[in-house]
DNA sequence: GTCTATATGTTGATAGAC
DNA sequence: GTCTATCAACATATAGAC
């Protein structure tokens, strides 16, 4: 143990990297950012991912969505065998986190990298976060048996309810944010019409 | 009529910095490019714009946003006396529109000017797309006497239905964005469950 | 693993000629 | 209104000493 290959200080780079790119994005972080935070020069990031700036936000982003995907999954896992149960701790779980900036992602770091890259990245981000989402789906559309398709489109919608809140600003949440989820819960359910 | 006081090259610049900003955000587009676009050096921006980038992107985020506004208005109006179709109208000028970006600019673009300005803008194009919406849903929700708090909540999350429509990768769209637009509408109206 | 020194490019901005 | 010339600041990246 006492050698461990992936340095710890290479690991203290990645965390900082991580938390920093996804707090600010991709062209809000500099380099100087990431090695100030663990105080270090920024050349010396060179030498744990030699490839640079792309390379570092291309593998912390997959570690992070890897992340996502397997609490997603205990999650829905620890919720019990009910698929509505299973949908309100999947939004409470995916709200307790650091926002996604699932909108900033896909529409803004995405642009900032090398489009090969961005291509595999954007898969990557939808699998972690889709596929969770359409197990419950599956689950709670049984009766109907219906498309794959339509259940990656619901996941999506899902997630994007889940982003609108995370996007409002201060001003127009009077009440908690778990007051927002309830009545989101309600419309994905039920549609606009019941209060309850 | 010679003499327009708001000059048109002062438009043209104006024109090209809305596009450029609304496609590819606040920190991806430098004066530059638009100065490029507008066929100039991008010193003689500093002629129409004298405090430079950040007024720019204020003065067109604004204009952009008034067009957004009076947009969905005039849709809304002209497309009957029944909320349903009202919906699907504000929902179809939407996506015909160039995307929104929301959430791009809510956490990327917004943090790259300065706070005063961000919490200026933020409410701007906060009104402006949800009054529209508002006033739809008031209606769609006439017989329940709803709570302008529960109205506004909802008109953002039918927003963030449509912008997840925007950022969902071409990957995800087997058929059109206007089946997708169907899909939407009728998880927002009546819920997960009826295929329709 | 981290440093210093350095190369190289891009950005937003100013001054002043035409 | 547009230009040229110029600037300081900051970015990513490389080479090599310790």
């Amino acid at each position: 143990m006492q050698e461990s290959s992936k340095s710890e200080a290479r690991e203290r780079v990645l965390t900082a990297a991580e938390r920093l790119f996804g707090e600010r994005g991709y062209n809000a972080v500099s380099l100087r950012d990431i090695a100030a935070e663990v105080g270090i020069k920024h050349t010396s990031l060179y030498h744990h991912v030699p490839k640079g700036k792309e390379e570092l936000y291309i593998e912390v982003t997959e570690r992070r969505m890897e992340r996502y995907q397997s609490g997603l999954q205990t999650t829905i896992l620890l919720a019990g065998s009910l698929w509505l149960a299973q949908l309100h701790a999947a939004a409470r779980w995916l709200l307790a986190q650091p926002p996604m900036h699932f909108g900033r992602m896909m529409q803004s770091d995405m642009q900032a990298i090398s489009p090969e890259a961005a291509e595999r990245l954007r898969i990557v981000v939808y699998r972690a976060l889709l596929s969770p989402l359409e197990s419950v789906l599956t689950n709670a559309l049984a009766e109907q048996s219906p498309s794959k398709q339509r259940v990656s489109i619901l996941a999506g919608m899902f997630l994007s309810l889940i982003e609108g809140i995370s996007n409002l600003p201060d001003h127009f949440i009077r009440g908690s944010r778990d007051e927002l989820l309830n009545v989101m819960i309600d419309l994905f359910v039920n549609g606009i019409k019941p209060q309850k």
